[in-house]
RNA sequence: GCCGGGGUGCCCUAGCCCGGAAGGGGGCUGGCCUGGAGAGCCAGUGGCCCAUUGGGCCGCGUGGGUUCAAAUCCCACCCCCGGCGCCA
């Protein structure tokens, strides 16, 4: 039975296919032909052991039919090829385990529609959308970053304060000095409106998403290591995860993890594919490895509220649910009239995971630049091969493909707002798809976010 | 945290005391049978390696140990369930 990863496949079958995806990616390749090698070796190795196996279960089972007093000689060979035998499975072993480390390091091939490039620089912008609106200082910055399309804006002839600065210092609903003496950077108070604000956001996403037939999910906060391993790669991993002190628990940092470990070891039919899932949840992120980037306000933090679209779909029908959660994610901010382009991610910034990625980017006009809300993977058969998710076709057994998207995160949308809504007064308005949702709460706000004439806490 | 029970193929279960090729049931898939359906019967239903038909190996929570031979005996660990305690 051909039960193959696709990335395992090409090892054997067409490593150039291999090698130029490694290529795109700005990686090395000198990997796929030693793990070749090792693979090769692995397999005439274990053949091997087969047949000294093979040998040595015969005399096995010829011994309890003869007479106890003739054994004698018999139980001497069997000693002497389980020796054999010992031997050669340590070698093999040895060889299985360098051969894993070296797969389980491989990235997912990626898509031909992947842009080339070494970071972030050769993402494409594939589609704008929305009529940003532009202050005049930042208007050389949005026709480099709109540059090749024609994207109408609205000139803005006075300069929006920045999300951070009209939170904390002209709304007065958040605080992340208070914050940071009690629990370091990165975290935040949030008060009032904005509260209300972000249960809201939490709501209308989660209605948006449910209504296509995403079945809603909270998941566990906490996962062990190796089911962490089989979703994220080791270096996202240790750059990003919390860890529980004194126990084999990780603080996850998307419901998407817990979301595809929730089928590990799940082998589904095809009539029970797509499984389509919305998560709810904390997320929690050490952001290592970014220090001095955004450090003000809440726009990148260790710890926000998200709201998750998954699918588990078909192999020959992933790439079409790709281009489908990411449209539903357009429907959100499209609604939220936030301005946004769609991003085509360059292989050399994609995750290992990932064959092919698109960000959606809102425009912040006090930044003057489309920032990333919004990341939308599909990830093949890379986790499921990890996690043994399987879909059984008539006694042929293939892998699943994941895909994950943002519906909404909490912190970010707010930023957007903020921005994208601020009024020359300094009030910002709320998004009319709100309403509904604001409307349960009396105290909360319902047209707009007017600023606080006092802070709520001392300095 | 303490005490007890348990982990066997997709699911359930026998086997464990007393070591010698993992048996039964269910589900699913295919075939036979039928006017059709059902019942019945047969086969398949975890992973890996080699190969043209086919053959072999591994696998009974994990890792060690004893033995010619381990689901079975020994040691350590993990997880799940129940009870008690603590607790929002």
């Amino acid at each position: 039975m051909n039960l193959g990863w696709s990335v395992l496949e090409a090892l054997r079958e067409n490593p150039e296919v291999l090698k130029d995806s490694l290529r795109k990616r700005y990686m090395p390749t000198d990997l796929v032909d030693k793990a070749i090698e090792l693979d090769i070796k692995w397999r005439e190795r274990i053949t091997e052991l087969n047949r000294l196996r093979e040998k040595r279960n015969e005399v096995n089972r010829l011994i309890p039919r003869i007479p106890p007093e003739e054994r004698g000689k018999l139980i001497e060979e069997a000693k002497d090829l389980g020796r054999k035998v010992k031997e050669l499975e340590e070698e093999v072993k040895k060889l299985d385990e360098e051969r894993n480390k070296i797969l389980a390091s491989l990235p997912s091939i990626v898509h031909e529609s992947v842009p080339e490039g070494p970071d972030e620089t050769y993402n494409v912008p594939v589609r704008f959308w929305g009529k940003p609106k532009v202050p005049r200082s930042k208007l050389e910055s949005f026709k480099r970053e709109t540059e090749g399309f024609q994207v109408e804006f609205e000139l803005l002839d006075w300069e929006p304060k920045g999300h951070a600065d009209e939170l904390e210092l002209i709304l007065k609903m958040g605080d992340t000095y208070k914050a940071a003496q009690l629990s370091g950077s990165r975290f935040f108070y949030l008060f009032k409106d904005i509260v209300w604000l972000e249960q809201a956001l939490v709501m209308f996403a989660l209605d948006v998403i449910s209504k296509k037939g995403f079945i809603p999910v909270i998941p566990p906060y906490m996962l062990r290591q190796d089911y962490y391993l089989g979703v994220t790669d080791l270096e996202t991993f240790k750059d990003s995860i919390y860890k529980i002190e004194g126990e084999d628990l990780y603080l996850i940092a998307t419901s998407e993890h817990p979301l595809i470990a929730m089928h590990a070891g799940d082998t589904f039919v095809e009539e029970e594919l797509p499984r389509l899932y919305v998560g709810v949840s904390p997320c929690f992120r050490k952001e290592a490895g970014t220090h001095g980037k955004d450090t003000k306000g809440i726009f990148r933090v260790h710890q926000f509220y998200k709201v998750e679209q998954i699918v588990f779909s078909k192999p020959e029908e992933s790439w079409e649910w790709h281009e489908r959660l990411i449209e539903n994610a357009e429907e959100i901010y499209q609604a939220l009239e936030i301005p946004y382009r769609i991003v085509n991610i360059a292989a050399g910034d994609l995750g290992a995971s990932a064959a092919k990625k698109y960000d959606l980017e809102a425009w912040f006009p006090a930044q003057g630049r489309y920032r990333e809300l919004v990341s939308c993977s599909n990830c093949v058969d890379w986790q499921s091969y990890r996690l043994k998710i399987k879909l059984d076709r008539k006694g042929r057994r293939e892998f699943v493909h994941t895909l994950n998207s943002t519906a909404l995160a909490t912190t970010r949308t707010i930023c957007a707002i903020i921005e994208n809504h601020q009024r020359e007064d300094g009030s910002v308005r709320v998004p009319r798809v709100l309403r509904k949702y604001l409307e349960l709460f009396d105290s909360a706000p319902k047209d707009e976010i007017v600023p606080l004439e006092e802070k709520l806490i001392k300095d």
